[in-house]
DNA sequence: GTCTATACACAGATAGAC
DNA sequence: GTCTATCTGTGTATAGAC
């Protein structure tokens, strides 16, 4: 058996973390070498180039958000109040307890007009978020309203973790996530 | 009469448009030097180096607005609600007409985690925001729920202004804000 | 006040030894 | 699979002629 001392899978763990606080363009390759403990030389051997490890990074993000939280939506022993309940709690955690803010959100205004590079990416994340929320809400609301009101539900988490980025206080987060549970 | 070929207002006016769209980090003073039709050694003459170009900028954005829109709030010949109305219009061109978002959150999003150099033109620019809301709602609300009601509103703005990076569909912020006049 | 030329640091990426 | 050394481009910023 080989000794295998790093995989895909940490390297892209460890750049996560790098790439939501510092950001795409900022972060450099030496840095992502750095956060995983090799050298550059190294990294290359594993990922083509920066653009393959922003991509794999916010693939991963997705998923981790899809399997944690926006499959609670369809959770057949909750009913909908407990289940927007529950996802506001995970959330509030995720936005929380790692710095940065919303990987997705950072991306969009980093790139979204310079490049279309991760459009895709973020399209993805954003369109499981949507539907998990449309899911919820459909038992209040249809057609365009509740297209309306998952998008301004979402903006709203999204403005939120913006203006928390900028006054170091999560419970601006915490007050948002509650009006949105006391208004359903 | 000597003939003045470029004044910093003008400098910055154009400087402001890179910034916006580009990013602080993504814009090369090489950037600037085309925008503003100088070459970089014209333009160092004018300004020491980028980060005081940047915040010249995000101070004449402040004021922009205060001018243009957040001294509405305080107009003695409209009813709030009309104060609201009118301010929403305003900020719908402002946001929509010009590419690259809300200045100010791109730069929060940018720079917030890896250097607080800007914290003090961000901060200047949603505390005017916010004193403009807060005295529109103070007819409605007081104490923590004024502040509570005040921030949802802003973040709605802004996590709006993320998502129709993403979608290139202005008719989100005009929900946002139309949603945000029905509620009042 | 504007230009060209240039110094210097660091970025992304590759070559090749071990 | 990891390392050091290096190539090449570009970034910020400065020097000095016009």
């Amino acid at each position: 058996m080989p000794k295998i001392k790093t995989t895909p899978e940490e390297i892209i763990k460890k750049s996560i973390l790098v790439f939501r606080t510092k950001g795409y363009y900022r972060t450099s390759m030496n840095d992502l070498a750095i956060a995983t403990g090799l050298t550059k030389g190294a990294f290359y051997h594993h990922f083509t180039n920066k653009e393959a490890v922003m991509k794999m990074s916010l693939q991963a993000t997705t998923k981790w958000f899809e399997t944690k939280i926006f499959n609670i939506a369809y959770n057949e022993n909750l009913n909908n109040k407990d289940r927007l309940k529950t996802m506001a709690n995970i959330l509030f955690d995720a936005f929380t307890k790692n710095e940065g803010g919303c990987f997705f959100a950072n991306t969009i205004l980093e790139t979204a007009q310079v490049e279309n590079t991760f459009v895709d990416e973020i399209n993805s994340f954003f369109t499981l978020f949507e539907n998990a929320l449309e899911n919820i809400y459909q038992e209040k609301y249809s057609g365009e309203e509740l297209k309306d009101v998952v998008i301004q539900t979402i903006a709203t988490i999204e403005g939120t973790i913006v203006l928390m980025q900028l006054k170091n206080n999560s419970s601006l987060l915490r007050n948002s996530l509650n009006t949105i549970i006391i208004n359903y």
